[in-house]
RNA sequence: GCCGGUGUGGCGAAAUGGCAGACGCACAGGACUUAAAAUCCUGGGGCUUUAAAAAGCCGUGUCGGUUCGAGUCCGACCACCGGCACCA
């Protein structure tokens, strides 16, 4: 495929339409001016800025740690074979505006850009066609990096990094050590190292503490039901499994019992939902993490069962223990592990059946499709602690192993499902709760007061349900039959995957005394763990992992083995941002110095104390609501815990940017055909159009279509900038030039002169004042994140420039470096012009220090005032700027059309707006 | 079902409680041109009255409220988009 970017040009060049302005020789030469200036290297804290860099001349010799820092990042991009789509550039054009925006008021900016590279497509790709992953993400990056440089995005490409690189992984799996050597203390609340962990006093062997050890850690391995997707061949995470399928290539997953790494993520839940409060986050991002984590207050009660040995008892989870007066029966998950020991003889058959075919559905089956409720009684009862009634144990799919306990206890009266099972399978249906409004009380599960709730010891009657549920609570603990317990829906984060192209774990299974497989960390030394080479990459229906393969690898001399699986690809990605801190550093994962610098605090913090700002700004899309964002907030906090970065949270603010549909406001897909590829629309209208058009659809954080004619329009807007600034015949010059010469040779901009009308003068009163409404309007809009409206202000300039016969020169330089961070290449080379011609110092666009607006400029004499009359607009008089309220009343009331409404009236009331309107209340 | 977001011209959109529709697209008319493209200028919410200038009325999803004044604040509802969902 011929997508070189030279190529397309030539050939968009050779097209008939005229082009507004020789975007394709400006963009190149700024594009490779930055690189070679390395004009956009972030300096970290002790590095020795040369005096020559664009840095230096601004700030002189002082070292970088004395700048204010902002560290602005994007999502980085998992380089798929497709290249970019228009969607990436959405977020990377905010990021770049306000990264350049933040140099030019002084800011030592971070702006890095990296590869999110391991993942099943590369695989998968890999496995159709033989060739290694490696070689198909390297010409993946290759093309991504081409187009995202052809961009003119100010990124720091000398931070460049690889998730697949082994001089990154090495630091990944470093990270999965600290994890494993680590356990969570519920005592302090935190992460600690794993030596500090206390044994029982009852372990006396060190296999029982070596047991104990490994039940403990943040990393562990677990034999429960995971998603095991045959088709994909591997497990997947909870958050990776969306309505049954998979979340890539939507195969049916099934549970099955595997021995998977798992990290303790539910430990931090608490803090992973509090510290939202500390974060700048979108609402609706905030509220999916809430939901996600899924906290419920509630308590936990013991029921004893009947007629066996006391000791058994069913534990369940509730969130209305003030209706526990009101279960009838209980149930269990098929899956619960005392159906076999509460099961009778009778039973046992069509336990075991059901059992059996529940085993066989699909989480899908189960859910979504089940419009019945089905179940099996086991034959077994329950003693309600409360109303010391025998209650009926059954067993349900409705009930999830999962979730809580695996255990209910059934309350019809006043719990949807529980109600449709009990009419359905004739069980007692009693009233607990007393609805305010007088409804029905039948399925009423909203709060009200409770009634038949006593037995001799307590009563709940009349109680409203807040107060119910405390006492009840207060009672089952009195008791030592409950407690109250918070739960979540948030389970533990299953962490192996069967794949090839991921991280090894750095682990080793070893056979202990006994001849038991026990497994343990290989030393920091060894890493990076390099996963072997094969020539099959395919996964194994057993669900062995492919690494499983390559036996020499996997056989270590001294008789262990490794640890087959890899760490899923959410592992690279949990970092990646503490990586660009510090990239080439081959002793740690990143410097202290350079973490506390880049992730540190200067500016005041608001509210709570523990707040530092982390990254300060991350922009990237929804999709991450609940993967990557809270794993790595997971991640971070371990790493804060135990005392490797400074932060408790890692993005301090955070933006997503809306989707952009395609020209039919569907999204965009191949087969609906409407997919707009940016290589097309950078050759035919050039990068600043296409960053400036991106930036001009609307609010960045909405959802919205594409139009081509709307970059047309940005388009025109440029070269109505290009005309303003150059000499048209020297422009017709050039155009004739580039027809005969062979090449497009940037040199021939040269010949391009200023417009005659730029001149060395004092702006006009009217110019000053069009310029600073500019300066203010997009000032103030890129503090917002209002792109759109800041690009209308330019514009709003250039439709007066426009008409200007003799346009100051101080005006347009002011005008280009406001344009600067939205369309950088034709800013630069106008600016650059600008200085040429004025024989002025050149200087550097990017680090040229932000305008100042002057308000006292932006002062009226006189003003257009409109006037209402009962709140209907009827006229306007000018007034001076500085008439009293009494002669702004006066003209008010003498306008020539305000009289016809105040005849026969008389006037109540009249307000007066300060310089805005005046509204007159007649009747 | 629950949670969140969004509803404004033909379209993308803009408006610290104070002139609704800035800016742009599309469209229409004009200038330039042999012509077209490009460019430049002008005009566009709806309805009614008027030959016209002009004037009046209506208008920000629907209904109601607060206010001198509501796209904006409050309450109820409707539609669309996104997330979660047998979560006890």
């Amino acid at each position: 495929m011929p997508c070189d970017g030279a190529f397309l040009r030539i050939a968009s060049l050779m097209s008939s339409e005229r082009k507004q302005y020789p975007f394709w020789l400006i963009e190149p030469k700024w594009q490779k001016f930055w690189d070679e200036q390395q004009a956009f290297r972030a300096w970290n804290p002790g590095e020795s800025i040369p005096a020559s860099h664009p840095f230096a001349q601004r700030h002189g010799h002082s070292p970088a740690q004395e700048r204010p820092k902002f560290y602005i990042l994007d999502m980085f991009p998992y380089p798929s074979g497709a290249g970019l789509h228009v969607g990436h550039p959405e977020g990377y054009t905010a990021t770049d505006i306000l990264s350049r925006y933040r140099r030019a008021l002084g800011f030592n900016v971070l702006h890095p850009m990296g590869w999110d590279a391991f993942g099943l497509p590369a695989e998968q790709y890999a496995i159709k066609t033989g060739q290694h992953p490696r070689t198909t993400t390297e010409q993946n990056i290759a093309t991504f990096k081409r187009q995202i440089k052809s961009l003119g995005f100010s990124y720091d490409w000398s931070r460049e990094i690889d998730t697949t690189d082994p001089k990154y992984f090495k630091w990944s799996q470093w990270i999965f050590l600290q994890l494993y050597n680590s356990w969570f203390n519920p005592a302090t609340g935190k992460a600690e190292p794993i030596e500090k962990l206390p044994y029982p006093p009852e372990l006396t062997t060190e296999n029982e503490n070596r047991a104990y050890r490994d039940t403990k850690r943040l990393a562990y391995v677990s034999d429960a039901p995971v998603n095991w997707c045959p088709e994909l061949g591997t497990v997947l995470a909870n958050e990776e499994v969306i309505d049954g399928k998979s979340e890539v290539g939507g195969y049916p997953v099934i549970r099955r019992p595997m021995r998977q790494w798992m990290l303790r993520i539910t430990a931090f839940a608490e803090r992973l939902l509090e510290d939202l409060e500390t974060i700048e986050w979108s609402h609706s991002l905030k509220e999916m993490q809430r939901n996600w984590i899924g906290r419920s207050e509630g308590a936990q009660v013991d029921f004893p069962v009947a007629d066996r040995n006391p000791n058994y008892k069913i534990t369940v989870f509730t969130t209305r223990p003030d209706t526990l007066f009101g279960a009838t029966y209980m149930v269990l998950s098929p899956e619960h592990n005392l159906v076999d020991e509460i099961t009778t003889p009778q039973q046992v058959q069509s336990v075991r059946a059901y059992q059996d075919e529940v085993s066989r559905k699909s989480d899908l089956e189960r859910t979504e499709l089940a419009k019945e409720k089905t179940g099996v009684f086991t034959g077994g009862y329950a003693i309600n602690p409360v109303t010391r009634q025998k209650i009926p144990i059954w067993i349900a799919d409705y009930v999830l192993i999962s979730y809580g306990t695996g255990a209910i206890m059934a309350v019809p009266g006043h719990d949807t499902r529980d109600l449709e099972f009990a009419q359905k399978f004739n069980l007692p249906i009693v009233q607990v709760v007393q609805p305010a409004g007088g409804e029905d009380w039948r399925g009423y599960v909203d709060d009200g007061i409770s009634v038949n709730s006593a037995n001799p010891e307590i009563s709940l009657n009349g109680l409203p349900t807040p107060e119910a549920k405390k006492k009840i609570t207060a009672w089952l603990e009195s008791k030592g039959v409950g407690e109250k317990t918070i739960n979540y829906k948030l389970r533990d984060w299953l962490f192996s995957r069967q794949r090839y192209w991921g991280e090894p774990f750095p682990i080793v299974w070893k056979k202990d005394q006994r001849g038991e497989l026990c497994h343990e960390a290989l030393p920091e030394s060894a890493l990076p763990v390099l996963p072997p080479s094969l020539d099959d990459y395919k996964p194994t229906p057993t669900g062995e992992p492919p690494l499983a393969r390559a036996k020499h690898w996997v056989q270590l001399p001294d008789g262990s083995i490794r640890e087959t699986n890899t760490m899923p690809q959410w592992a690279g990605s949990c970092w990646y941002y503490l990586r660009y801190l510090d990239p080439h550093n081959d002793q740690a994962f990143c410097s202290p110095e350079a973490e506390h610098y880049w992730m540190g605090n200067r500016r005041v913090t608001h509210h709570a104390s523990r707040i530092t700002p982390g990254v300060d700004l991350y922009v990237g899309g929804t999709e991450h609501a609940v993967l990557h964002l809270l794993y790595a907030r997971f991640w971070h906090k371990v790493l804060f815990d135990l005392g490797h970065v400074s932060t408790p949270e890692p993005f301090f603010k955070l933006v997503n940017q809306g989707l952009i549909l395609g020209e039919d406001s569907q999204k965009m897909s191949k087969s609906r055909g409407n997919v707009v590829n940016p290589d097309d629309i950078l050759a035919q209208y050039g990068a600043d159009a296409f960053r400036l058009y991106e930036m001009f659809m609307g609010p960045l954080e909405m959802v919205k279509p594409w139009s081509t004619k709307g970059v047309e329009g940005v388009y025109r807007f440029l070269g109505r900038v290009w005309r303003l600034f150059v000499d048209e015949a020297s422009e017709v010059e050039l155009e004739q030039q580039l027809t005969t010469s062979a090449s497009p040779d940037p040199n021939l901009l040269a010949s391009v002169r200023l417009h005659s009308s730029i001149q060395d003068v004092a702006p006009a009163a009217s110019q000053l004042k069009t310029l600073h409404a500019c300066i203010k309007k997009v000032t103030e809009d890129l503090e917002g994140l209002r792109f759109n409206t800041a690009i209308s202000a330019m514009m709003i300039f250039v439709n007066d420039a426009i008409s200007w016969s003799v346009r100051p020169r101080s005006v347009m330089k002011q005008f280009l470096q406001l344009l600067g961070p939205f369309a950088p290449h034709l800013a630069e080379e106008l600016f650059a012009k600008l200085a040429a011609t004025f024989n002025e110092q050149p200087e550097s666009l990017s680090y040229a220090s932000w305008p100042k607006f002057d308000p006292a400029l932006l002062v009226e004499d006189t003003l257009e005032i409109p006037v209402q009359v009962n709140g209907k607009l009827r006229d306007r008089i000018v007034v001076a700027a500085a008439a009293t309220e009494e002669q702004v009343q006066a003209a008010a009331c003498a306008a020539e059309k305000v009289r016809p409404f105040l005849e026969g009236k008389t006037v109540k009331k009249m307000i007066v707006v300060p310089k805005k309107l005046v509204n007159i209340v007649a009747a």
